[in-house]
DNA sequence: TTGTGTTTTATTGCCTCC
DNA sequence: GGAGGCAATAAAACACAA
């Protein structure tokens, strides 16, 4: 069924055979050169005019359903590293605390623990935003500042290995980034959050 | 039937390329 | 400078719930 729809002033839609013709074309090329669009809109008893402006809103069209399908894969690439970041950081939280309790019990005194330690821990489990809130006043992540002459050898050790296990492929809790990152498709801005204040 | 949101056709203005 | 492309937008056509 393809009947054409006709307005008072003229304009109508074009008909589903017509449509079809079109698609076809644009399937083959969505940039046709002048001889094809009018050998078509011959065909089709269009004016060479509308095939063009058809080919245009077309573009148009698709470019913005390939934009809106790039959205849908980089937000659920956003969700999975979200959701991964969450467990990681309640990992984290985990570890500072068994780390806190491993040098209760290794008898340290109290002025070789760091005095924000306790911030520390806290903000270890609290949202993102929270965490970045207190890199601004340099809580969370003391080697990227001056407070960072503070860490013990202890705790470096116990951090490189926490490190070591988030980076190992067989820990199953690895940042999965390469092919999504290197995709020269998507745009780096999107992961540009950084966990250290700027200098 | 009507109000409202979406889709489709068409226009306008600006930009780039030859 | 003209042709053609694109982005933004207008407006007609359409879909559909209330």
């Amino acid at each position: 069924m393809s009947t054409i729809k006709r307005s008072k002033n003229n304009r109508r839609r074009f008909s589903d055979e017509q449509i079809r013709s079109l698609e076809t074309m644009f399937d083959a090329e969505s940039r046709p050169e002048l001889r094809l669009k009018m050998n078509l809109a011959n065909k089709l008893g269009l004016q060479p005019r509308q095939v063009a402006i058809w080919f245009q809103n077309k573009r148009a069209r698709s470019k913005s359903k390939h934009i809106e399908t790039e959205y849908g894969v980089l937000k659920t690439k956003f969700d999975e590293l979200s959701s991964q970041f969450d467990i990681l950081r309640k990992e984290n939280q985990a570890l500072l605390i068994q780390l806190q309790r491993l040098k209760s019990m290794a008898g340290q005194k109290d002025d070789e623990i760091p005095d924000d330690y306790e911030d520390r821990i806290k903000i270890a489990s609290e949202s993102p935003e929270a965490q970045r809130e207190a890199h601004s006043n340099e809580l969370f992540m003391p080697s990227c500042g001056d407070a960072g002459k503070r860490v013990d050898s202890m705790e470096t050790e116990f951090l490189n290995m926490a490190q070591d296990s988030l980076t190992s492929p067989d820990t199953g809790c690895s940042f999965d980034s390469c092919t999504f990152l290197d995709n020269p498709g998507y745009s780096s801005q999107w992961w540009d959050f950084k966990f250290c204040p700027p200098a």
